[in-house]
DNA sequence: TGAAATGTTGGGGCG
DNA sequence: ACGCCCCAACATTTC
């Protein structure tokens, strides 16, 4: 009996997933390969959290390989060479695998359908990049466009997961290199990885009788509470299919027994949407990773002072809400989406610093860090994207927090300083008189950083930079 | 998926 | 009763 590759690369799943599927269908052996690229493995965007998460998804996978007759084979090398040599060794005719549509994915994958039959099936987004255009036959760069023709184009019977295939047939013994290593996981790690905790994950917050997704509409910016779904990195790394979690967005809407239910639902779908907005941006306008999708903000003069990044970076800039967040996404690996935003214009719009700074940051911080969604997020907040924010928008911090952290219970949390802050200066304790400050314990410029910039001044700065920036490419 | 500045309105205090 | 002022609340414009 001879055999087929499946190679796994953002599809550690068995649940909804096309390359699977038909690699089982071509009723031969299977043989489910994972290959350690160096270059993507040692690049400047690597991420240890995001590896180690990767790393212990694997071995999870290969528990539930096992459970189907199967087992998971780890390759090391440039993909075409591993892939070549696998086939040679077990005599194996085809290679399917999941298509997978960042730059440097396209890249790879043309490079190894050169020599070798690859069969991509499947997608990570629900949408092919290129399916949703508008009536000129090009590729939207507003969302609210892109989302109405998405839901014209796509329907929800398509979304129905397919199961796992049963039994997976693959030949015994074959060489496999070890999984890497995964770190010991944090005890209060937000992701336990694999594809059974990613679908427990969203069966918690899709069904039952009061499931987070009913309030999504007033509960997700809310920072202090957990109404989000939370399964970013299970998306990232294909431990759940987007199809399933659209899928589950479809079938809260229609077991919600009140319009605020189905609104929620109908939210969260659209956030959904927001990924399948930023996958497509990003294969249609692949450059946008390196510099502004809008020529006339190009040449912004960033600052780029060395002292504020490192302090942003350290979660020490003195606004509680930002430094909060940045300490939330270096500890667990994870942040908030309202945090992102706050964080983000923090940098790039108070501290006039690069918005590609922010963005690799982020990459090596985040579990959940994919290149679409990242440049989509810090483009918009940057104001130099497609569909972004306009260059005025800028975030004040204090309201931020005092909207979307009304107690400051998300700032307590992170921030051991300020616990004994009274409630009434928890998002400005610069405020707290100092007398206060020394019986308290928590001197500010001292025990907590005193605002390493003013947000009134920061804001005028940065309209006057970005208008002239604006002015001067004369768009 | 913002916030500040500016404009408008209407109720209440007061001479 | 009336006009005037103040200012909060809300609306609109501007960045």
């Amino acid at each position: 009996m001879s055999s087929v590759i499946w190679w796994i690369r953002r599809d550690l799943r068995l649940n909804d997933n096309s390359a699977l599927q038909a690699a089982v269908a071509s009723d031969q052996a299977v043989i489910p390969v994972f290959i350690l690229d160096p270059k993507l493995i040692n690049s400047q965007n690597a991420s240890e959290k995001r590896l180690g998460f990767l790393w212990a998804g694997l071995d999870q996978l290969n528990q539930d390989l096992g459970a189907r007759g199967s087992r998971l084979i780890i390759r090391n090398g440039p993909p075409a060479a591993a892939l070549k040599k696998l086939m040679l060794e077990e005599d194996a005719k085809l290679i399917f695998a999941e298509a997978d549509y960042s730059p440097y994915a396209r890249k790879r994958d043309a490079d190894v359908a050169l020599q070798l039959p690859l069969h991509l099936e499947g997608r990570t987004s629900i949408s092919h990049p290129e399916a949703v255009l508008k009536s000129n036959g090009k590729p939207y760069a507003v969302y609210s466009p892109y989302m109405r023709a998405w839901k014209a184009l796509h329907k929800p019977e398509e979304w129905l997961p397919r199961p796992a295939p049963a039994q997976i047939h693959s030949p015994k013994g074959i060489h496999s290199e070890p999984i890497p290593l995964a770190p010991i996981m944090m005890p209060d790690s937000y992701f336990k990885p694999g594809e059974v905790a990613a679908r427990e994950r969203l069966a918690a917050f899709t069904i039952g009788l009061e499931p987070e997704i009913y309030h999504y509409v007033e509960g997700r910016n809310r920072m202090d509470l957990n109404a989000t779904a939370m399964i970013s990195p299970y998306l990232r790394f294909g431990m759940l299919s987007a199809r399933e979690a659209a899928w589950a967005a479809f079938q809260a809407q229609q077991s919600a027994p009140d319009t605020q239910g189905r609104k929620g639902a109908e939210t969260w779908l659209n956030e959904l949407i927001w990924r399948e907005f930023y996958i497509s941006i990003l294969y249609n306008h692949p450059e946008v990773l390196g510099q502004s999708f809008r020529p006339e903000f190009r040449d912004i003069p960033w600052r780029n002072d060395a002292d504020d990044y490192a302090a942003w970076c350290k979660g020490c800039t003195g606004y509680p809400i930002v430094d909060a967040a940045m300490r939330q996404l270096t500890q667990s690996g994870w942040m908030h989406n309202r945090a992102r935003m706050i964080v983000a214009s923090f940098l790039v719009k108070d501290l006039l610093i690069d918005w590609r700074w922010g963005q690799r940051l982020f990459m090596q911080q985040l579990i959940d860090g994919d290149p679409a969604a990242n440049n989509g997020g810090w483009q918009w907040t940057a104001g130099t994207g497609t569909d972004a924010a306009p260059y005025f928008r800028i975030f004040n911090p204090t309201l931020q927090s005092k909207k979307y952290d009304p107690q400051g219970i998300f700032i307590r949390k992170w921030i051991p300083e300020l616990s004994q802050m009274p409630q009434k200066y928890i998002h400005t304790p610069w405020e707290l008189p100092s007398d206060k400050q020394s019986e308290i314990g928590c001197i500010i410029g001292k025990d907590y950083p005193a605002p390493i910039i003013e947000h009134s001044f920061a804001r005028q700065r940065s309209l006057h930079t970005y208008k002239l920036s604006k002015d001067f490419s004369g768009q």
